[in-house]
DNA sequence: TTGTACGCGTTATCAT
DNA sequence: ATGATAACGCGTACAA
């Protein structure tokens, strides 16, 4: 069944006298200042420093930019004080909440402050960060929010020579940029192996994505278990991103290879949602025949995966604190602290109704 | 258990040395055409129009841009051809993936033709938007792509006056602005209460969100039991967003108001996602002694909920249709059509493992 | 309190 | 193929 209404076909309206090239809001500050009898700079002063200027002019020249519906254009502003009041944010994607939260919190508070977000999508690979990291610049943003702390050699360099706040976030590491905002996502795996090694588990599984942070929280996970001796650990990788799906085979996969574990843990909640999908398809008890840990808090609630124990994350709190470290950058107070991190919370969770 | 790394302090950094208000990246056009030995213009050419350039020239200039690391000032050079080569997108949010989606799909299409988006939140208040809009507009975007139909009269004229493509999303209307991109809210609530109707449903509920277009869904539905002679259904309204908790409470709500529904239709996926949960909660069977239907296509799975049958919409598509069609009109091809339906489709689960 | 002169970095226009 | 000049719309600095 399909919706009805046919696409409908309508002439182009008003819209038409748009010409490219010559915007039709010539609204300038000149124009305002005319019609209010004043000089363009007393406009720009009513606007910008309401106190300097006579109740009476500013009645006048309110009552003018209302009249023309006055837009200021920021892009002169911005030239002149070379302050465009836009911050970029980079992320890879943001049609899962992982960073669209994040980019939400950022947006709110910014927006607050009277900043804009300018959003780049970057994808995961690197490649294509570079280019919209440099189409960004070109925009003169006064800070810029970033994923990750890898980037290219070329990104640093031009984000070093721009001048401004930057922030990675998701991650940490001891020679930021300028700030990062994170936690270790190696500790988050180690996290999950003691767990496990808490609970006794004996046959131990991981399947994991396959980008960075996905490997460093698997690479932690086995170096504590190879710490403890347990080097029997089955592995499985997939895609980045991690899916619903693909997590579904790779268990399917590891059950059918022979592997029985009684335990595993998934880089990332959609592959941790998938395992449980499929072992209960195959009549397994969740967690009582396999025990499923996964990443990131995204089963967005305990009823529907009461089984799934998982490490999680403020994942809207890395954008709040971004926005505050650059609003305090901007504002002249920079905060003393460069790195820091928000720590992860390991969430267990019983079967229950 | 929570992360270990303590927060660390560091020095400030190399950073320091930014003064605020004077730009570090000092390299304009015409440093690069001093180094080169040619004229600013030559510089802005071999970047914009490299055909019209000697290879000669452009080689001297390539390598001089690289020596600098030059990054164009997309501020100045918009100042100056009313280009500023942004579309702006202004959208409730993006932390669900409702609205996200359509900006990811945008963003990704623009940025391949050399545009960037400037990303507003507006919430779910109109008096947000008209800030937003204001905020948004000084930037003086190329386009701009709008949520929703229901602007205010300022909003509209403001619009109007910027004189650029505006695309209204998520709904259609005999009367846009400028383009509609979406689909019949009302008809698509009919659309569950006709596969009701021929399921033989005989006790409906509905448990809708508070908003406009799930109100126009609830509406819709009611609308067309009402002219089949059904007036006596069961309605509760949650606050919008609808989540998981909310469609838990408003289906324990009915039940324990005594109303015992054969169905319910809820206006947005969460709801449904935790009547379902609710449902199963009680012992009901679901569909069997409780048919569910949600909207949007929210639940990741159909291994989640087989159960959750659900009205679903292309949420990219809105986005990459608003990239085109903003893309032609900035192109200079207008499309004829000013409102594009997207249509809808029912999608039916039986209960399957 | 208000105004004038100038410049921000780039591109359009018109030459050469 | 390349250059000189002006101008985009606004804010800073200084003056009145």
């Amino acid at each position: 069944m399909d919706g009805q209404m046919a696409p409908q076909i309508l002439p182009p309206p008003q819209h038409q006298r748009r010409k490219r090239g010559k915007d039709a809001s010539a609204v300038t500050l000149k124009d305002v200042a005319r019609l209010a009898g004043v000089s363009a700079i007393t406009v720009s002063r009513a606007i910008n420093q309401p106190d300097v200027v006579s109740e009476e002019t500013l009645t006048s020249v309110r009552k003018a930019i209302e009249q023309l519906g006055y837009v200021p254009n920021l892009l002169a502003g911005g030239l002149k004080s070379s302050q465009s009041r836009l911050v970029a944010a980079i992320v890879p994607s943001i049609g899962t909440s992982m960073f669209a939260e994040a980019v939400e919190a950022l947006t709110d508070r910014l927006s607050d402050a009277g900043y804009e977000v300018l959003l780049g999508l970057s994808g995961f690979a690197q490649s294509r960060e570079d280019r919209i990291l440099s189409a960004v610049l070109s925009r003169k943003p006064d800070a810029i929010f970033l994923t990750g702390i890898d980037h290219s050699a070329r990104a640093r360099q031009q984000l070093l020579a721009a001048g401004i706040p930057v922030v990675e976030s998701w991650d940490l590491t001891p020679n930021p940029i300028d700030i990062a905002i994170g936690f270790s996502h190696e500790n988050a795996g180690r996290a999950a192996a003691k767990h496990f090694l808490e609970k006794g588990y004996d046959r131990i599984a991981v399947i994991s994505a396959s980008d960075k942070r996905a490997l460093q929280r698997r690479d932690g996970f086995l170096k504590h278990l190879a710490e403890t001796g347990r080097t029997d650990v089955a592995l499985r990788l997939t895609e980045t991103p991690g899916s619903l799906e693909r997590g579904r085979e790779a268990l399917a996969d590891l059950l059918n290879g022979g592997v029985q574990p009684d335990s595993v843990f998934c880089t990332v909640d959609p592959l941790a949602q998938g395992a449980i999908i499929e072992a209960q398809v195959r009549g397994l008890d969740v967690p009582g025949d396999l025990a499923v840990m996964g990443f990131g808090n995204f089963s967005f609630s305990p009823h529907i995966h009461p089984s799934l124990s998982t490490i999680s994350f403020d994942r809207r709190k890395i954008g709040e604190l971004a926005a505050d470290l650059i609003l305090a950058e901007l504002g002249g107070t920079p905060s003393p602290e460069r790195v820091v991190d928000i720590g992860f919370t390991l969430v267990e969770r019983q079967s229950t109704g």
